[in-house]
DNA sequence: CGTTTCATTTACGTTAACGTCAACTACAGT
DNA sequence: ACTGTAGTTGACGTTAACGTAAATGAAACG
């Protein structure tokens, strides 16, 4: 069982299958967010870079930085860290749990304001919509 | 019941109840997030501009852009706008809400697979622990 | 009346996260 | 050998969201 797929994207592919441009790819590159793999001059993203961009698009959806994002990506692949880096990145990843339930629990807040708002603000339009027709009787 | 308080606070004010700095309230208020009311050269924020900045930094926490956030803002005082305006920002809710309800459920994936890598990692971490104390009985 | 103490306007600076363009290079097809 | 068609590396441009500094004005205090 020798796993013989290439199983690896090029630039375009990635693009395509994750809707980011070439430059975004060759950015996180530079930002060590993502490490693909030469084939030449040309990138090649396996399964790991794959996950990872995932991983960041969702971080960044929740409106944290790439440099957040950085920092916690390590999580991903604690396997080859020592006992110290790994204490690091578990506390850091702990933080960023905490920060993220917080998140969720205002954004269950946030919606159900928003739903709230939207109700009242569609019974006023439905006043309005009363009031028009009562003119047009009297036209 | 004439609501005599005066309610008003001044920058400085605004800036510790809400932890921002004086220069990003004059930029909301450049943006038209925010509308004080002069008392002379120096502004003052009623409990409407209150409230909206605590829209504002909450619609930031979740990765919103000022500019999202400006358009939506109009949700919380549509009393005065007339139908077509109205229709309009409900549409422009409703595309808000459900983008923030996706959020919601993608959050909570993004939580509890966190917390999975969490606890791998921390399995890892043992298993590290009790192999420094094995080097340690044997010298 | 002078001096701190805030606040205001104007303007230029900064950082993050890319966009855009120019000038190669590598290869595939004809 | 010529022509595309991706892909690459700089390098500079851009936008959002403020920071920071300078000059001015108003207000309160002794």
């Amino acid at each position: 069982m020798t796993n013989a797929q290439p199983d690896v994207l090029t630039i375009r592919e990635m693009c395509e299958a994750y809707d980011v441009t070439p430059r975004t790819l060759r950015f996180y590159e530079a930002k060590e967010l993502l490490f693909p793999i030469r084939q030449g001059t040309r990138r090649l993203f396996g399964r790991r870079d794959r996950a990872r961009l995932v991983l960041i698009l969702r971080g960044k959806r929740f409106g944290f930085s790439l440099e957040d994002i950085r920092q916690l990506l390590d999580m991903y692949h604690t396997e080859g860290s020592n006992q110290a880096q790994l204490e690091k990145t578990l506390d850091l990843g702990r933080a960023r749990l905490a920060q993220m339930q917080a998140q969720y629990a205002e954004l269950e807040h946030a919606i159900t304001d928003l739903m709230r708002q939207l109700t009242d603000g569609e019974h006023l339009l439905a006043g309005k919509r009363r009031a028009n027709e009562d003119n047009a009787i009297r036209d």
